[in-house]
DNA sequence: ACGGGGATCGGCT
DNA sequence: GCCGATCCCCGTA
């Protein structure tokens, strides 16, 4: 069907998942789903690294699950945890295993598909965390080493007007039991849309 | 508003 | 069998 020229490029992944992280914030992820198009801004992103990050799935070598980090720059990572699945893009190099994990984003259009694919919950809830927005997106296992760069059903590209200066805060990554301390998580300052709040930026 | 605990299931030991 | 890069419900204030 329908491709998109807009798609972020292999290029723009190509880099330290702490700068893909960091940039990808007020990114437009995209979903045509049903002939529809559902997208939010990406709000929270977390860097997963290649080296010396026990939190990394990719810590301890490849596994059958962990194998797309090990792919192309902008291939989707699809994984499972608790019975939900969550959505990464692979950054860096190939043959590199590093990632960026995406944990919310804000509402932009498609809201009914996903507020009924949410059971009803409060727009607020529809896409405040990795699991989330992937139940609200229909985004499931099929998507794991979907290319994303390709413009083809699921892809990020740039906002249609992009926000000026936006404001980004770093602080730890939510939920993992090692390597706590690392500021790994990136958020828009002050967005409503997050998983959690995040600390106010340091001025 | 906030925090504790249980559900849940695929992947690895 | 154990352990999560989670979510939601149900207590308390």
């Amino acid at each position: 069907m329908s491709t998109s020229e807009l798609a972020l490029p292999e290029a723009f992944y190509a880099r330290d998942p702490r700068t893909v992280a960091r940039d990808l914030l007020g990114m437009s992820l995209v979903r045509l789903l049903d002939g529809k198009r559902l997208t939010g801004t990406v709000v929270e992103a977390e860097a997963y690294l290649s080296e010396g990050d026990p939190a990394a799935h990719s810590h301890r070598g490849r596994t059958p699950r962990n194998g797309s980090m090990f792919e192309r720059p902008g291939t989707a990572y699809v994984y499972a945890i608790h019975g939900r699945w969550c959505l990464n893009v692979s950054t860096e190099a190939e043959g590199v295993a590093s990632a960026v994990l995406l944990r919310a984003l804000e509402p932009l259009s498609g809201l009914d598909a996903m507020r009924t694919r949410r059971g009803g919950r409060k727009d607020r809830d529809l896409l405040s965390g990795p699991a989330k927005l992937c139940e609200a997106l229909a985004v499931a296992r099929h998507f794991d080493g979907h290319d994303l760069t390709a413009g083809h059903t699921l892809w990020i590209e740039p906002p249609r007007t992009p926000p000026p200066d936006l404001e980004v805060v770093a602080c730890p990554r939510i939920g993992v039991t090692s390597a706590k301390d690392l500021p790994l998580r990136f958020c828009i300052a002050g967005s409503p849309w997050l998983s959690k709040p995040a600390p106010a930026p340091t001025a």
